[in-house]
DNA sequence: GACACTAATGAACACCGTTCAGTATCTTTG
DNA sequence: CAAAGATACTGAACGGTGTTCATTAGTGTC
């Protein structure tokens, strides 16, 4: 009875224990640059025991991608408390970048990142993200709703202000920002989220 | 004086062969799905040789880099002989959403694909990126010369419309759009062009 | 204690990028 | 024109990758 609890805990433990160790690689070496082999080194275990856990490479990655989704969520989550809607909306946005810029690995993973999208949509990481999501489109849709815009169509706000907010931290992740000396990034980055801040007022 | 002539130019098609190998796979398979050996046996030589005409893998898709640089640039070019810098901006971000809709592996080698760009920066891809970018300020002070805006930040302005640009076409290609149903993405990406740009009039 | 079940192994497979000794062909020289 | 030299190309080999699977070692049940 206890045994087979026992067994289910330690088939948890043995889960958690590959994910830790593909995760603290992750972050050293990027995705990219981990092996099975190395996770399988790194917990002392033989390659193929990765495999009794998971059923592929991908499927480490979408349990990190969950891991990341979850992350970001705590990341973003305190804004839930600011009463304002355009206040929230503004500080949701600077933490979406803060996230990005901070665990440049975990956005890669979670927006960049080429991944068998179909497969993921009934995962719980896509769960998390849509509940992010769904908690942004919210508070444009307060926004609207306390007539801070005067455009009605909240989709294609949360969108538009999406764009503007990856577009910006995936140009930074993925150094496309290079024609700018060093020092002045991340000045612009500052200066054109005030600058979409700005004409989000007169929406 | 004739033969070594020939051989450079020999030479020359060489690698015109093997860059055209790579872009037929490239395309068809993404640069991720292309081996080193695909490309050899596409071309009928053995994957030994492609060495002596790139000095390793990453060479190949920098000269695919360079390509789809100028093909962006043709793509764009054709918005140059509009006089209202006005309308030349929208076309400007029209066309370059248009290329990266239409061409997502060369934008994705362009923007989103993980390269030593410490080493591309000396490359010609690079100035022809450069020479697009510089145009594209251009045209953002042209319109602050015309009183178009009332802010006087160019590199600011036009950082964060490329924000924009760039996040729309990533979340695109990395197939990050899957919470709208497919019908309507190209619906929210049109519409957040219209909105991004009624938003820039009163920059 | 014998049997069944399970967890873990590590060799093997087919791939990858890359190198390099060897060969075959072309060019130059005597 | 033949020998020598230079060049182009090959394909086996190296150390890596993700993944599979027969075999083994260990645990639980009767």
């Amino acid at each position: 009875m206890g045994i087979v609890q026992r067994k289910e805990r330690e088939k948890e433990e043995m889960r958690l224990l590959i994910l830790d160790a593909a995760l603290k690689l992750f972050r050293e070496r990027g995705y990219d640059g981990v092996s099975i082999r190395n996770i399988a080194e790194a917990i002392e275990y033989s390659p193929g025991t990765i495999y009794l856990y998971y059923k592929d490479k991908s499927e480490i990655f979408f349990a990190l991608q969950f891991e990341a989704a979850a992350l970001k969520r705590d990341h973003i989550l305190p804004v839930a408390s600011i009463e304002d809607p355009w206040e929230r909306l503004i500080e949701f946005g600077r933490r979406y970048i803060d996230f990005g810029l901070k665990h440049p690995e975990m956005y890669d993973l979670l927006f960049i990142t080429r991944s068998p999208m179909e497969y993921i949509e009934n995962q719980e990481c896509w769960q998390v993200g849509m509940a992010t999501h769904s908690f942004f489109v919210e508070t444009v849709q307060a926004c609207i709703d306390k007539r801070f815009f005067k455009s009605t169509d909240a989709d294609t706000i949360a969108y538009t202000l999406w764009c503007h907010a990856h577009g910006l931290v995936s140009l930074f992740i993925r150094e496309r920002m290079r024609m700018y000396p060093e020092e002045k990034r991340q000045e612009l980055a500052q200066k054109s989220f005030a600058m979409i801040a700005k004409m989000a007022e007169n929406l």
